[in-house]
RNA sequence: CGCGGGGUAGAGCAGUUUGGUAGCUCGUCGGGCUCAUAACCCGGAGGUCGUGGGUUCAAAUCCCUCCCCCGCAA
């Protein structure tokens, strides 16, 4: 079977390995442009091309695959099948109707819900025990497609978001594999989404990762733990911003982003809508993540609260 | 050349403007006190001040080089 492979990031290489381990004749790796990310600007390949020039594979790189030429690379390669795994684009129907086994697609989540582009991340910060991969087949819409099998995954309380991104990115090349497998040897199902059941997710922004002091302790856990450690949960104490890393619901009671104490015993507690945060990990502007007690041991704390009212 | 902050004891920081004995909090070790303790008191150990060079009688501090870390932005 002749695979074009598209995918940019981590999550996608696993995959990308499981289909290079199976023997499958990859044709070429398709993923988004490098682009100049980070301190610097500096331009960066995406994960998946480094993978993918380390052995040999070629790389395209469109920055949009719908355009003529995009078309026209991937009709040249004559797929027998397209996998994407965490692509960023989304393939037109022109595109989709070119391999004659079809498009599929490695999804972070148990469809029909947490359709979008962060399911991993969402499926935490909405306190899910349980999260898994599916594998389906793509249509023009954004993950509404037939699905061909899932797995399920537990979720606990400890694990950060990515933690589970990682766990995920191997379940998931676990599952592309028997999934390939069962469309080889013809007893793949193709099983319409419950659209009763469905639901969607946004991108992740920074407005969502400001923390609303509002919000009960255990929300606001969820939701540091979830964005361990791609974006950082946001708060803001006199319009300083930092970023609390890790952190716990404990028992007690005061204002909403009011800290009750600061010290070597007790740690450092926040007041919120329903409890107390216990904040382990926090990061201050210009310095690196640090347990909470050795961020306010060697300094005052520049305020007796965090702004509730999120950024200025 | 996108903007900006930082590197000083095991950890977190002050000291740099105005060059002149290396400081603070926490931890750690020893001793004391206490019914007892993560509390309190006394004492100790621990630092090539990121690297290399320069200026100077003298550099953590001033000048240049390089390395590393972080915030914004993407």
């Amino acid at each position: 079977m002749r695979i074009v492979f598209m995918g940019t990031p981590e999550f996608a290489v696993p995959s990308l390995a499981q289909l290079k381990d199976d023997q499958y004749e990859i044709a070429a790796v398709f993923t988004q442009p490098d682009r100049k990310s980070g301190r610097g600007h500096k331009v960066c390949a995406p994960t998946v091309k480094q993978f993918a020039l380390k052995y040999g594979i070629p790389v395209f790189q469109f920055e949009k695959i719908k355009s003529a030429e995009g078309v026209a690379a991937i009709a040249d390669l004559a797929p027998d099948m397209i996998v994407t795994a965490a692509f960023g684009q989304i393939l037109s129907k022109e595109i989709l109707d070119i391999p004659r086994f079809g498009c599929i697609n490695v999804h972070a989540s148990l469809l029909p819900k947490y359709r979008g582009a962060a399911p991993i991340q969402w499926a935490i910060i909405n306190g899910e025990s349980q999260t898994g991969i599916t594998i389906m087949y793509m249509d023009e819409w954004l993950d509404t497609g037939d699905i061909i099998m899932s797995s399920a995954l537990d979720i606990d309380e400890k694990t950060t978001g990515g933690m589970l991104y990682r766990k995920l990115a191997v379940l998931g090349a676990g599952v592309l594999c028997d999934a390939l497998e069962a469309i080889k040897d013809g007893s793949a199902t193709r099983t319409p989404q419950d659209e009763t059941q469905s639901s969607y997710f946004p991108p992740l922004s920074k407005k969502h990762g400001q923390i609303n002091w509002n919000k009960s302790a255990r929300e606001i856990a969820n939701l540091v733990r979830a964005l361990d450690p791609f974006m950082g949960a946001a708060a803001h104490m006199e319009g300083q911003p930092m970023k609390i890393w890790s952190a716990e619901a404990a028992e007690g009671d005061a204002k909403p982003g009011e800290i009750v104490c600061a010290d070597v015993k007790t740690g450092l507690l926040a007041g919120t809508g329903e409890g107390l945060l216990r904040i382990l990990e926090i990061q201050a502007p210009c310095c690196k993540r640090m347990p909470a007690c050795d961020f306010f041991c060697g300094r005052k704390l520049p305020a007796k609260m965090f702004d509730i009212s999120g950024a200025p």
